[in-house]
DNA sequence: TTGGGTGCAAACTATTTGCATTCGA
DNA sequence: TCGAATGCAAATAGTTTGCACCCAA
């Protein structure tokens, strides 16, 4: 179902309907409890890089109620399961990427700004030399940081 | 002057005389105090990825004698300057990169170790879309996770 | 001499953990 | 019902900070 179809579909101020998020965590293996639902209606609304603090304050600031340590846990889960995708860019907090397709992103140093490299960039990773013995390539991130300085 | 000449001119058990050490500091501007100092010829003895409580140990284990404050502060001002290069790549601590050449990591997640890709790999970025305006590319980093499972 | 550098311990912050309570199926 | 999920607070660990003392120039 596309984007556009599922504005179609819901009366909810989020693009994806609360039965919709349930059938995603469901086919990922994952027991839709309430708290996940929230976190992962909140999340997967549109392409963003959230921290967990973030995440807990946007969902909590909607009026339901998850705790930190649940966040934490659910964001390991998603992770875990593919849902979404981990970046390690600032030294102190992680940001959770709802865009799990593959691409690269662009930091701002100036700002703290994380966003993704458009599609039409030309980046290519092949070829690698040095892989030891019998590994495979689980991921591969590539992070351009600028600054108007 | 090359790794090899080094080598002939000094008695150290580091591949850098401490007097070439200090010179290497005095040229990028740093006041080569003996806490740097040691730090410095610990560092660039080779080319390798450490984490500050590493560097807190190795130095102080070779009988001299840095802080955990002081090990922070020269490698924070060490990667301001552009001696060492800081790679973000595990969530509990910063590796220091010793080889501040532009290069890319492979990093094995079974295992941990933080590895550099190989000179003759392919790895082109370029043509980046979506740069905000005025900003200039200060760095790009390119880790490659890999695993065995 | 003197301003920058250092050491120490306490503070800070993101994340994890233990455990009692609650909930989904 | 019952194991899984949650909430809360305390614990953990890397890093930063405040401040008195020290040293390179």
């Amino acid at each position: 179902m596309s984007y556009n179809e599922h504005m179609k579909e819901t009366i909810s101020h989020y693009p994806l309907a609360r039965n919709e998020v349930t059938a995603l965590l469901k086919e990922n293996g994952i027991t839709p409890t309430r708290q996940r639902l929230e976190i992962a209606q909140y999340l997967f609304q549109k392409q963003q890089h959230l921290s967990a603090e973030r995440i807990l304050e946007s969902v909590n600031a909607l009026g339901h109620h998850v705790s930190r340590a649940t966040v934490y846990n659910t964001m390991g889960l998603f992770t875990s399961k593919g849902l979404v995708r981990e970046v390690l860019i600032d030294r102190e907090r992680v940001f959770y990427d709802s865009n799990c397709q593959p691409h690269h992103h662009i930091y701002n140093l100036d700002t703290g700004e994380l966003n993704d490299v458009e599609g039409s960039s030309d980046i290519n990773v092949i070829n690698i030399s040095g892989l030891p013995e019998g590994c495979r390539i689980v991921d591969t991130e590539v992070v351009i940081k600028v600054s108007q300085k």
